[in-house]
DNA sequence: GTCCGGTGAG
DNA sequence: CTCACGGGAC
């Protein structure tokens, strides 16, 4: 039931069928941490758009952040929604990424994910998606995809913290690995283990103890 | 549990 | 029209 195994045996079908995804499209890193919040419980495709008027207005930049206006900032990313909430979370980002002496370093320190989760905005996926992709360091992110899919799949269920221990004591300690399977896992939710799932097709119809019913 | 919110697919 | 979306704060 929960072989840790088996996990391999998912992430190369869902690679098979979908290919490689190369997460995260972005031209730097703080436009990838940016990206992590505007993607909060929001399609990437929105997310695309609010990314360009942000860079039409040379907006990518921390500085440029911080010194602009809140107004300004929402009228950019309003096509993310939920804008006036984001637009302090980035203002929040920009303030901790100047004031502890910019990506480089910070990206360095010990405890990167305590300091971003202490800033405020900023959660364990959206914190892990910003360590994984931008700091590409090893930490696997799970989302409400990973836990419908898991659930589906090995019938395994558990809570944040217990889900990503699951994927980081089962597989080998790789950044680019679990880039690529998390990207595959949302790849897959969007796609046919959706909310109502398309079993039929599915790449993992055969080791799939929901499927197989 | 509830709220935030514009966008696109169906 | 309804619904889900690459969540987090309270």
């Amino acid at each position: 039931m929960c072989n840790g195994n088996k996990l391999m045996d998912i992430y190369k079908l869902l690679k098979n069928r979908f290919g490689e995804q190369n997460w995260w499209p972005a031209e730097s890193e703080f436009e990838m941490m940016v990206g992590a919040i505007l993607t909060q419980n929001v399609s990437w495709n929105n997310v695309e758009i609010a990314i360009e008027n942000l860079k039409d207005d040379e907006m990518l930049d921390p500085l440029a952040i911080k010194n602009s206006t809140l107004k300004k900032i929402q009228e950019l990313i309003k096509p993310t929604g939920f804008y006036k909430q984001k637009s302090k979370r980035l203002k929040r980002l920009a303030r901790a990424v100047i004031e502890n002496g910019g990506l480089n370093t910070l990206f360095k320190k010990d405890n990167l994910r305590e300091f971003l989760l202490n800033v405020k905005g900023i959660g364990p996926e959206t914190a892990d998606s910003i360590i994984l992709y931008a700091a590409e360091r090893p930490k696997f992110v799970i989302d409400s995809y990973t836990k419908r899919i898991l659930k589906r799949v090995m019938n395994h269920e558990g809570n944040y913290q217990e889900l990503q221990r699951f994927f980081e004591s089962n597989l080998n300690t790789d950044s680019k690995l679990y880039q690529e399977y998390h990207a595959l896992i949302v790849e897959l939710g969007k796609t046919y283990c959706k909310k109502n799932p398309i079993c039929d097709s599915c790449p993992l119809i055969e080791i799939c103890e929901f499927g197989k019913k």
